[in-house]
DNA sequence: AAGCGAACCTGGCTGC
DNA sequence: TGCAGCCAGGTTCGCT
């Protein structure tokens, strides 16, 4: 379900558990997930201490005491639950194989604490691996890596920078993790509709002839800024069965002005549009075609 | 060479 | 009840 607002929220549910633990016994159940797991995943995880979990674009990286990192991304239906000592089974796994394991609960990390953290990912669009520490910021994964949202770097001009001379519409711009990492399908779609920003309209007129920041950019930079700060305050989103690590729910999808609403009024005030639906490149959009220029 | 559609994989929902 | 078809939070690849 992970955007950066998911990520976040489970990285926050997450750290109380992890972090100062050992792990003491890792279950890597298949070979591979998007990608296939490093040589030795598990063995080179057993008897190392998380020092530290953090979160870069829709990226968690836990810190562990040998100068590696387990990076992990949840891809489309990837979750982490976090059972403790004494639970019996855990919340939210109702599909069980024929073995009684739980369906696509893929990896076990069993913790110094007692507590298990379970990964389950029925897409297995997610993934993980491991990086010293020192290589990360020239890592494949994250060295074309965007700017981070919530950062104070994220302003117009910043996003007029990045968005002059494109003529690919403002939609996809912002899908684009090099540019702006962070942002999924979901909060693209509000957070032009925040700034009152057509998905159409091509990136590049964002800039003016100069290079410079339009009034549109500025409302964009805030729109962006505000929407993943409220979904984080919030928890989340919880879409289908999407829960958080202590299975309780997300409730931001309550917030949404526009996603997953075609047909709806416009929320808008003042405005009398009605929320469509279109197709972006594969994905859809949702937008008020009235207040959105 | 930017930009687009398809592919990866499974499950849930809708409609016939 | 069954089944075909469509849709889903992400990312990468290959073609134009």
């Amino acid at each position: 379900m992970p955007e950066l607002p998911e990520v976040e929220t489970v990285r926050r549910g997450l750290e109380p558990a992890m972090v100062g633990a050992r792990l003491v016994r890792v279950e890597q159940r298949r070979p591979d997930l998007r990608f296939p797991f490093p040589p030795d995943f598990a063995a080179r995880l057993e008897g190392r201490t998380i020092a530290a979990l953090g979160r870069r674009a829709k990226y968690l990286v836990a810190d562990l005491d040998d100068g590696v990192v387990l990076v992990m991304h949840l891809g489309m239906s990837g979750r982490f639950t976090v059972t403790d000592a004494k639970t019996e089974g855990r919340p939210g796994a109702f599909h069980h194989e024929a073995g009684g394991l739980p369906a696509h609960d893929h990896v076990v990390f069993h913790l110094s604490s007692g507590a298990a953290v379970t990964y389950n990912d029925a897409r297995r669009f997610g993934f993980m691996t491991l990086v010293p520490r020192v290589d990360l910021p020239s890592h494949a994964l994250f060295r074309a890596l965007g700017v981070e949202p919530l950062g104070n770097a994220l302003e117009g001009a910043l996003l007029a920078r990045l968005f002059a001379g494109k003529t690919t519409p403002l939609k996809a711009a912002l899908l684009d993790q090099t540019l702006i990492a962070g942002l999924g399908n979901i909060y693209v779609s509000e957070s032009l509709h925040r700034a009152g920003l057509s998905p159409r309209r091509m990136a590049g007129t964002l800039a003016t002839r100069a290079g410079g920041p339009t009034a549109g950019a500025g409302r964009l930079a805030e729109a962006i800024r505000s929407v993943l700060e409220d979904a984080v305050a919030a928890g989340g989103s919880t879409l289908r069965d999407y829960a958080h690590t202590d299975g309780s729910l997300g409730y931001f999808q309550h917030a949404f002005r526009v996603y997953g609403r075609e047909g709806e009024p416009c929320p808008t005030p003042g405005c009398r549009g009605v929320v469509q639906r279109m197709v972006q490149s594969g994905r859809s959009t949702f937008y008020c075609g009235s207040c959105q220029r």
